[in-house]
RNA sequence: GGGCCUGUAGCUCAGUAGGUUAGAGCGCACCCCUGAUAAGGGUGAGGUCCGUGGUUCGACUCCACGCAGGCCCA
């Protein structure tokens, strides 16, 4: 029985737990930092570092937070800690989006009937609440995901001085005429004569009159002749035809004029034979495009005249081809009435009574209209045909009834060409856009979109700061009104707007500038959700003094290229011809494993609160941090469960590392980079080269390579090299040997720095790691600052010369897999090898003769001249012939090697150490 | 239907001014160790580079058309 030598080596030993058990860990480490005050040290760093400032997209305070948004703010974190580590002045302040349609819709839900009795002031101090509740919860659950910021004072849309800012902004935006007040049409409940958004209508099926219309052409393609010509529309809102101002025609289609009873009638050709039957003869064919600017007697009002317009959207499958168009009462109609310039009369009232405009139908309400109509153009013979058609219709989600679009007075910001448009096009070309394609989607969209309609009927926002004079409605646009109700929002928030009277927001003995009354009345709409959520960059930026403007970098979701990216570049632009941001980063979305979207019907969502509680933060962030975002980002349960595996295997490698420091005290045992081993230069030139790669990763925002480099170094570098092969003499040589000394210095070297590179990342287990750590330290990891690593020289001849060796590895594992598996022997140090080294690499394994114990992790090396035939395992690889057999050698009891200076169980090495 | 984007091993990612048998890590299989041990080491098997057509001496890489998917519109 040999002796037990363990107790007499330096095993690795330390308290870092193997198991992370994150879901417990991470709580605790959270209270510690709050109680550390981690992030306002960080902040007391203003006016030293450089100052990098993120501006953060409030999310909508609405629900839990899934995992779309776990992805946006890890990722912000992730950048704002790499600014903290690089020694910046980097402060995160969260913001929430808190007004607009859906919460009120939440609250009314909840109210039910209640909703009629009471009043908007008590209604909106609800819908407050409403978000106050969803902002404490998702903060929260931010917070627990480990993404550091001012939680305790985040900014809110339903802040006052937020709130004036949008009065401020307007303010600045009307002065510049770029504010306007036009007709629009929006979807309208004639029961309960209120606007409706689009959540809130519920589609059900409909009977509805279905007739096709006959319009007399009266002008039109010159090869055509006008006797007798009608155009043939179909129509299921016969009340909209007193509106009817176009006829719309598909460029691209083919429309045949045919003959029916004397009539010659326009119908697209693959529809008319439904309409008019096989046997009508066609006399003349012409394409869409044709028609445009042709004009056609209007059926119910002789004299008056519609225009022929072109639009895709005109559908080929049903009707006849050609769309009667009514701007004041569609939506594609109006944006065909914008395009052409048509007039957008709207001859009906809030009730859905037909106002003068409609001439004989004057006072008749639409429902009844429907039948007059059909039945005065029977009488005039420019009915074609009618019928009735069920079909799936909008109906109000209150009362459900129908509703029908109708065109209101709106407020507009105009995007020009020569205007804002241009201003926005200009600044877009001085942001950075990163992925790059990102400019392509931005530009298009500013280029195509129409005027920004920013105003909403709705109760739960910031009121539209307009003051219209009673008598004669001209708006009240002097500074001196904005700056009045400016200031009363600040002090009492928008909420005071509808507590108030008029005159509480109008500068003492106001005259209306144009009719002297001293009568006024308020705007009672309010603003688009991302008028305000678009100001963020003047309420936020510029008000907080921690911050400034403009931001150095905008980070969201690809979709806020229509969103948010764009509403704060307008309002940015508009007032001061600049963007907000320097720089833009882009995501894509979540979708699962086989690329599609997450939904409850398909089953495949995954809640990240789940995941923080199954296999914690870092986990989450740690495959957040692993893919790449820049397109779309899988997530499963297979992908969670790699990612847990690269977790543990970094755990396990700083692990590993930290317990062989455990007598080492870098102040008294450093060894310098000079002084060192020559495998310890070498690795720790290898990890300078990685160190470098990962920073500039960093700094490039390409984070998924940041973690694939620092994994496959711990993996293929350190583990199952590096620290494999040194185990001999971290364990078996003197505790203070200059070698070991020298290893344990290129361990700590090297951990530090990669805890560092991780704390961004996985911020609970590198605190966590840091605590073990020897040496100096700040009271936390998330305090330090990434070094240069000027002290490891790169020497390029050292680092070529180890490649060479490790090629040598390479092979010579192939063969000792082919011992192993041929029983010869079963572990590394039990072999005595031959090598016949290939051409040029001869010398260099002579001159690394004390280097071979690691590439062969075998004390019996053998550089011979000529293979030697009687081994029990030999092969010719690229580095060399290699040929290998059970060492006669004693083994060593202590350090398990064999070679032939073991006397009484027991080598000279250890031998030695024992003695000392 | 339109604009923008994506498609390389089971998973996460490399790879192209177009050039020999397409790389890594994880996972998987088999083996070793038991002094990193609910760890560690070794070897190995996995890919019609979404499809089709084209340009080219040669295409994962360029072009066209599809297919699948995503975002935003209609």
């Amino acid at each position: 029985m040999a002796e037990d030598f363990k107790e007499t080596l330096n095993l690795p030993k330390t308290d870092f737990p193997m198991k992370a058990n994150l879901p417990e860990l991470e709580p605790k480490m959270l209270e510690r930092w709050a109680e550390q005050n981690i992030y306002e040290k960080l902040m007391q760093r203003k006016g030293k570092g450089e100052t990098f400032i993120l501006h953060d997209g409030p999310p909508y305070a609405n629900g839990d937070i899934h995992v779309g948004h776990a992805l946006n703010k890890v990722l912000k974190d992730l950048v704002c800690r790499y600014n903290w580590m690089k020694g910046n002045y980097s402060p995160f302040v969260p913001g929430w989006d808190c007004h607009g349609q859906p919460i009120e819709q939440q609250v009314e839900k909840q109210l039910g009937e209640k909703r009629k009795q009471i009043t908007q002031a008590e209604f909106r101090e609800l819908c407050r609440k409403y978000a106050e509740t969803y902002i404490e919860r998702q903060r929260n659950q931010f917070i627990r995901l480990g993404v550091l910021g001012t939680w305790g004072k985040p900014y809110l849309t339903m802040d006052k001085k937020y709130e004036a800012t949008n009065v401020k902004t307007f303010k600045e935006l009307y002065q510049k005429g770029l504010v306007y007040r036009g007709k629009k049409p929006i979807y309208w409940c004639y029961k309960d004569k209120t606007a409706l958004a689009e959540a809130e209508i519920e589609y059900y099926d409909k009977t509805s009159p279905s007739i096709k219309v006959l319009f007399k052409l009266i002008e039109g393609p010159q090869k055509l002749n006008l006797n007798n010509v009608y155009a043939v529309i179909w129509t299921t809102t016969p009340w909209t035809l007193p509106a009817n101002v176009a006829l719309a025609f598909h460029p691209d289609a083919s429309y045949g004029v045919y003959e029916k009873d004397e009539k010659r009638l326009i119908i697209a050709e693959e529809l008319a034979s439904q309409t008019i039957g096989e046997e009508a003869r066609k006399i003349a064919s012409f394409k869409g495009a044709e028609f445009e600017g042709s004009k056609f007697e209007h059926p119910l009002f002789p004299g008056r005249n519609s225009v022929g317009v072109l639009a895709d959207f005109v559908d080929l499958g049903t009707g006849t081809g050609i769309v009667h168009i009514a701007p004041g009462h569609g939506e594609d109609d109006y944006h065909l009435g914008v395009k052409y310039n048509l007039p957008m009369p709207v001859p009906v009232d809030d009730e859905g009574f037909f106002t003068d405009e409609a001439g004989e139908f004057s006072g008749m309400h639409i429902n009844n209209g429907n039948l007059a109509i059909i039945e005065r153009l029977k009488e005039i013979g420019m009915l074609l045909e009618s019928d009735s058609i069920t079909h799936s219709y909008p109906h109000c989600w209150r009362c459900k009834n129908p509703v029908i679009f109708r065109a209101t007075e709106q407020w507009f910001i105009s995007v020009s060409s020569d205007g804002l448009r241009k201003w926005a096009l200009d600044a877009i070309e001085k942001v950075n856009w990163l992925p790059e394609w990102s400019i392509r989607r931005i530009s298009s969209m500013v280029e195509q979109r129409p005027d920004w309609c920013i105003s909403r009927q709705r109760s739960w926002g910031v009121p539209i700061p307009i003051i219209y004079c009673a008598d004669c409605q001209t708006v009240q646009g002097e500074e001196e009104v904005f700056n009045t109700i400016e200031k009363r929002f600040e002090e009492y928030g928008a909420d005071s707007w509808f507590k108030n009277d008029v005159q509480f927001f109008l500068p003492k003995n106001h005259k209306c500038s144009s009719c002297g009354s001293n009568r006024f009345e308020k705007e009672d709409d309010i603003f688009d959700v991302w008028f305000e959520s678009g100001i963020s960059h003047f309420a936020v930026l510029r008000n907080r003094e921690e911050l400034q403007w403009p931001a150095d970098i905008y980070l969201e979701g690809s979709d806020q290229h229509r969103g948010w990216f764009q509403s704060s570049l307008l309002t940015s632009v508009g007032v001061t011809m600049e963007a907000p941001y320097k720089t833009v980063l882009t995501h894509g979305f979540i979708v699962d494993e086989e690329g599609r979207k997450m939904s409850k019907s398909l089953g495949n969502v995954v809640d990240p609160l789940d995941v923080v509680e199954r296999l914690g933060a870092d986990v989450l962030r740690l495959w957040v941090v692993s893919s790449d975002y820049s397109s779309d980002i899988a997530v499963s349960e297979q992908i969670l469960q790699r990612t847990v595996d690269v977790y543990r295997r970094i755990r396990n490698t700083i692990r590993f590392m930290l317990g062989n420091l455990y007598d080492f005290e870098p102040d008294k045992h450093f060894v310098t980079f000079e002084k060192q081993t020559s495998i310890d230069r070498f690795i720790l030139m290898k990890f300078k080269q990685l160190y470098k790669q990962v920073l500039e990763a960093y700094e490039n925002y390409r984070f998924h390579n940041v973690v694939h480099g620092i994994h496959n170094f711990m993996v293929v570098e350190l583990s199952s090299f590096y620290l494999d092969v040194l185990k001999d003499r971290l364990y078996a040589d003197a505790p203070d040997s200059q070698e070991r000394r020298s290893t344990q210095s290129a361990i700590y070297g090297m951990l530090k720095p990669i805890l560092k590179l991780l704390a961004p990342i996985i911020p609970f287990t590198s605190e966590q790691a840091y605590d073990y750590l020897p040496g100096k330290k700040e009271e936390s990891i998330h305090l330090e600052l990434f070094d240069d690593l000027d002290w490891i020289k790169i020497d390029e001849d050292h680092l070529e010369r180890w490649e060479m060796l490790l090629k040598v590895r390479k092979d010579y594992l192939k063969v000792y897999e082919m011992a192993k598996s041929s029983s010869v022997l079963k572990t590394m140090m039990e072999a005595e090898v031959f090598i016949v080294p290939s051409e040029g690499l001869r010398d260099t394994l002579i001159n690394s003769k004390q280097d071979l114990y690691f590439i062969f992790t075998s004390r019996n090396v053998n550089i011979i001249n000529e293979p030697v035939s009687d081994l029990p395992v030999s092969q010719e690889l690229e580095s060399g012939w290699y040929g290998l057999r059970k060492s006669n050698a004693e083994k060593c009891n202590r350090c398990w090697n064999y070679s032939s200076d073991v006397k009484e169980g027991i080598c000279l090495r250890c031998k030695e150490v024992l003695s000392s």
